[in-house]
DNA sequence: CAGAACCTACCTACTAGTAGGATTAGCACC
DNA sequence: GGTGCTAATCCTACTAGTAGGTAGGTTCTG
């Protein structure tokens, strides 16, 4: 077994542990009982905590955001790309025991916890999901499919707080069909 | 000086703390040190951190929800009852080193860290906030002030998430006026 | 055999929480 | 108006448990 395969493990349970209770509910100790290998094997592939929240981190926002130009470069049309988007926080919600919200969403509550590398990283999402949000936006206004007065970048950034705080309350109640719900009612709106 | 004093210095200073970087970043310590009151003499007047977050809690939810009633009874029409609602998010992001978010959106994310009846009150401000935006949001529309499709409620869950949201994500960048232009955006969506 | 991977065993710092002793404040009683 | 009791408040000093992290040895693998 290459230790590819074993960073990987590690990275997806402190990931899993992030995304339910926050990076500083989550403990090098949490992840050895969830995953059977010694805390101190876990320093071995990650030095510091900060090191493992860090590439946890990295590879969330890569993955996503790839997703997301997945979508952006598709062939929908500007609705259905919306649609497609808000899936991916749905889908987050869906998986395992249900309680599990953007992992920015997360470290987003806990930023001002954070080392500066992945407060930056935080910052750095967010700036992306919008910039790619608001092309979307644009692209549904000159097609005449969204009807909204203003910036594109700000209802870019009106939709994103929207899905990261869904997810985040959905859990409370309700749960990823009640994100559904939420995110079509306003593209209800949106369209209006 | 009776107790009561006291009492109120500890969950001022406890609230701040939850507010910054969520619960479980506070710790009895961080109290102590912001308030200059042993450790111990904080377990005298809230002996387990559950009841001191519990009593934070309550405070603020009875605090909070005053002031939305405040604001739903008034002579306002619903936008400008609306813009005051939000205005209650702003205010929080104006205070101090412009890093609180709203008790709830801190607590939410450390939603599955949280004992039972702390859970139940996060649970429960959820739906109260939703309950009052509701009646606001059809209040508007029977005036002819909102025009959307749909249920009521929700676009009562769609406004909350969105501002819950729009406070943690604001921390990161552009602060309580990034919060404020996304408001006005919303808003501005809504009466479309 | 070299190096990566993983282990046991440990360290220091900090966590929530406790025991028990000082200090203070209110209050009945003479 | 003092005196003595009581209870609240706040303290120092401690506990057990857990946090992140390290030292150094063993096992596995190319």
């Amino acid at each position: 077994m290459p230790s590819r395969d074993t960073k990987t493990v590690i990275m997806d349970a402190a990931q899993d542990l992030i995304q339910r209770g926050g990076a500083n509910a989550m403990s090098y100790q949490d992840v050895s009982d969830a995953i059977g290998i010694r805390k101190a094997s876990i320093h071995h592939h990650f030095p510091t905590k900060d090191s493992l929240i860090e590439a946890v981190i990295q590879r969330y926002a890569a993955y996503f955001l790839g997703l997301v130009d997945g979508i952006a470069e598709s062939k929908l049309d500007p609705a259905a790309k919306l649609r497609k988007y808000a899936g991916l926080f749905e889908a987050t919600l869906c998986e395992g025991k249900q309680d599990k919200a953007c992992l920015f969403g997360m470290l987003g509550a806990e930023l001002s916890t954070l080392r500066s590398p992945a407060a930056a990283g935080v910052r750095r999402f967010y700036r992306d999901n919008e910039a790619r949000l608001a092309r979307m936006l644009e692209e549904g206004r000159e097609k005449g499919q969204f009807h909204f007065k203003g910036e594109a970048k700000l209802v870019a950034a009106m939709i994103f707080a929207l899905l990261e705080g869904g997810a985040l309350v959905a859990r409370a109640e309700g749960g990823h069909k009640r994100l559904h719900a939420i995110t079509e009612q306003a593209l209800k709106v949106l369209e209006g």
